[in-house]
RNA sequence: GGAGGAGUACCCAAGUGGUUCAAGGGGACGGUUUGCUAAACCGUUAGUGGGAGCAAUCCCAGCGAGAGUUCGAAUCUCUCCUCCUCCGCCA
């Protein structure tokens, strides 16, 4: 969410900025408008409940003439309010100054390339076929189970799903400085609301009876955690980790990555999260991804860094690095890690607060999370860019410690 | 799921319709004293959100959340949430 007084004060800055990310302007058309009408009713209503507060304080018999005309005008007030939250929930966060332009993700910005791709005197197969053929993906029994987009991992794969789990757990955790939790994967929907999921895209989302929603990224819960908190300066910045399974509806991608790891409806993911003070957020975003990159140069894999212009930037992010490792099968770069500082944007829906000392004014953190790294792409860029002409693939020496 | 009980500010806590437009204590912060620390004493302390104003400042909201009754609600009524105790069920 934005600060309500940049949009009172600056809208023009405002509808700029979203031109960039294609976000639709008209979205707050009528802001201007309900808000200097919100404005107009509480000022009606304070000046109401002044008079009310006064007459009662003289036992004066005014005040029910006075409560009916309040009661009245609250009714309004209600209605534009809501309206108002409709509308501030709904617009995207401004991408930071150093993001690029761009009109889509042709103009993602490569940062850096580690490794090299692998070379193979055959033709590289997908995942899914050596997956299949070893007997340790089992797409079609997961069909019949559950559905399209859902795998059944058998021995070795169901494994090394684990060993990386753990791999990227302990290497966080014991390298990098994050505080491992396992938090809930059903939530509410505030929680959602938090993180910038909901209104808008209930629509990729599973939602449960009870009015709880499956996690699509552990971030959600992660975040939450300090929701409508005042948070210590000292614990800044605090570093989470976590590993949960990940669900998510896809809706709108009917034939995008239809076989194998890469799109399914339920997937493992080790996510990283941080609150920073305001100053810091931008430093430890590059830290953060670093800390992500870790875990794919640990594995041997070649990825590259992008820095997301702005009209790929997701909706809460004001500046995004995805990582994007080697598919050799598809002789290109596919995402599997996406890290993203979203300034105060979460922290205002949430209220996440921090004090710099005990009689400062409470401020919002930032936060910021990414991607350490989805597993299921992981595990399935290992067997690609692993393998070998008989059919099976080398298991990157780091994990024999987890095995 | 059934039956009870509870939720007041950073913490503990008084308060069942109008000098409580939220006592008291602890803590925290500031000060006095002191070579330093502690103690003692004095003072400050609901944070927050919102509105009006160039500003000093003024006003409104707020006792778990929301609605209601009343001239007036922490206090009465209803709904919901959370926690605790007992019973039942359960990995």
């Amino acid at each position: 969410m934005l600060d309500i007084k940049l949009l009172r004060s600056n809208p023009e800055k405002i509808k700029e900025a979203l031109k960039q990310r294609k976000a639709d302007a008209a979205s707050f058309g009528k802001f201007a408008e309900i808000d200097s009408e919100w404005r107009k009713l509480t000022l009606e209503i304070d000046e109401l409940r002044a008079r009310r507060n006064k007459a009662s304080e003289s036992q004066a018999k005014d005040g029910k003439e006075l409560r009916e005309k309040i009661k009245e005008l609250e009714e309004k007030k209600r209605t534009a309010e809501e309206q108002l939250n409709l509308i501030l929930l709904q617009i995207p966060n401004i991408p930071d100054s150093s993001v690029p332009a761009g009109k889509s993700a042709e103009d993602n910005v490569e940062i850096r390339r580690s490794g090299k791709p692998p070379c193979f005197t055959f033709t590289p197969k997908p995942h899914f076929e050596i997956g299949e053929k070893l007997g340790i993906l089992d797409f079609e029994r997961a069909t019949k189970v559950s559905g399209s987009r859902f795998v059944i991992l058998k021995g070795l794969a169901a494994k090394l799903e684990r060993a990386l789990i753990n791999l990227m757990l302990d290497t966080h955790t014991k390298e990098n400085g994050y505080t491992e939790v396992f938090p809930p994967i059903l939530v509410n929907t505030k929680s959602m609301q938090g993180t910038g999921q909901l209104p808008k895209f209930e629509e990729d989302l599973y939602h449960c009876s009870d009015d709880l929603w499956l996690l699509p990224t552990a971030e959600v819960s992660v975040t939450n955690i300090h929701r409508e908190e005042i948070l210590s300066i000292n614990d800044l910045p605090l570093k989470y980790c976590a590993y949960t399974p990940c669900f998510r509806r896809e809706a709108g991608s009917y034939g995008k990555d239809v076989r194998g790891l890469i799109r399914q409806h339920q997937f493992n993911k080790v996510e990283l999260v941080k609150f920073t003070e305001p100053e810091k957020s931008f430093a430890e975003l590059e830290k953060l991804t670093l800390d992500a990159e870790k875990i794919l140069q640990k594995l041997g894999l070649h990825y590259r860094v992008v820095e997301l212009c702005a009209a790929d930037l997701g909706f809460a992010s004001a500046k995004t690095y995805d990582l994007e490792v080697w598919f050799p099968s598809q002789g290109r770069f596919r995402e599997i890690s996406s890290c993203s500082n979203f300034e105060d944007f979460q922290a205002r829906r949430a209220l996440i607060k921090f004090r710099r000392d005990a009689k400062a004014k409470p401020e919002f953190v930032h936060t910021l999370n990414g991607s350490g790294l989805a597993v299921g792409r992981t595990l399935a860029a290992i067997m690609e860019n692993f393998q070998k002409e008989d059919g099976t693939f080398e298991i990157p020496e780091v994990l024999n410690a987890h095995l």
